[in-house]
DNA sequence: ACATACATGTAAATAGTTACATGATTTC
DNA sequence: GAAATCATGTAACTATTTACATGTATGT
């Protein structure tokens, strides 16, 4: 699934402006999808093009004009074809793991404070997760759905973290003591 | 960090040929990082450059003659360097996640199908981490400790959807219902 | 007979990010 | 007076995948 197609799905929930939808990346997206202006703008331009999305100006006071674009039944039909054919395919990618991986090449004091931004990360997730969640009426079954995704993984993750992390920095030393002297 | 480093990483870990590399990639670190041959092997030519990496050829009875590349004392340099300048970044993109944000726009047996496909997915990554955690002894305490973080999400991923998957089709099902008759 | 494992490599295509350009208004 | 929010857009760059090219050996 492209941006060009997560645009589309995005409209179909409501009306929107680029901006917004680069919000809406950063909001209740933010968990599974990143994208920045520099592709929902032309991926914006080219859905008009297709037919798939019709905007109107609207001028604002004190604020630059924005262009609010709304999906056209054309669209409708075509977004609900292309998540017909979507395949469920995950990616993860993380600098995270390649660090603890390599541990052992790391001086203590830069392990300790990756682990704590780690731990400080998830929490931040979580509570702004727990949030979307709690502050938000307009949300749709499937979109709770992925918020609890998002909740219960880091929830057991920030567990792990508390209960292996300082383990884990003694053991490199361990690992390290061991190995200079065998 | 880009797959040329993690190429100079996994040969820290002792020589491998760039198909080896490849493997590492589907196992160990299958879990937080891809690779295909298309960049591999131009990094590890891109590394011999740089004299970060050396290889010897290594003629072999029926099979095809591999060049088993072995790190320097300057790329173990490098990279201990650039692993301390590297961010603790995630990035996540999900597709089975956009699927359910708009489950309410796919047919009932789809969703059925892409939420058995998710939960046979996770138990397949779950077993395939358990067993390279179990079956596996040159592990440092930095891998085993990213093998516990992803059994850990996995189990909790699993619990969620064995609980929470048939919920979500019928609620989808009830919002249907309610839609179309207000 | 067909797929998979072994083994290396290149070129084109893809899909995106980052940085730039512009500018008013509001909050700290 | 600096930073953030609102608002749109382009162009260069980056990193990676996919597909192609080539070939033997082994398992199903």
């Amino acid at each position: 699934m492209d941006i060009n197609n997560l645009c589309l799905g995005a409209l179909s929930l409501g009306e929107a402006s680029g901006y917004q939808i680069k919000k809406m990346f950063e909001k209740q997206f933010s968990h599974f999808q990143a994208a920045s202006f520099g592709s929902i703008y032309p991926a914006l331009a080219k859905l008009t093009e297709q037919g798939l999305v019709s905007f109107r100006e609207e001028t604002q006071e004190k604020r630059p004009t924005k262009k609010v674009f709304s999906i056209t039944p054309a669209g409708r039909q075509q977004f609900a074809k292309n998540l017909r054919e979507t395949e469920p395919s995950e990616q993860y990618r993380s600098d995270f793991m390649v660090l603890m991986t390599f541990a052992h090449l790391l001086p203590q004091e830069r392990l300790t404070e990756v682990l704590e931004r780690q731990t400080a990360q998830i929490k931040a997730e979580l509570e702004t997760l727990q949030e979307i969640y709690a502050n938000n009426q307009r949300l749709t079954c499937g979109m709770r759905f992925t918020l609890e995704y998002g909740i219960t993984v880091n929830q057991s993750l920030l567990a792990l973290m508390e209960q292996r992390g300082d383990q884990l920095v003694l053991e490199i030393e361990m690992e390290k003591r061991e190995a200079s002297a065998p």
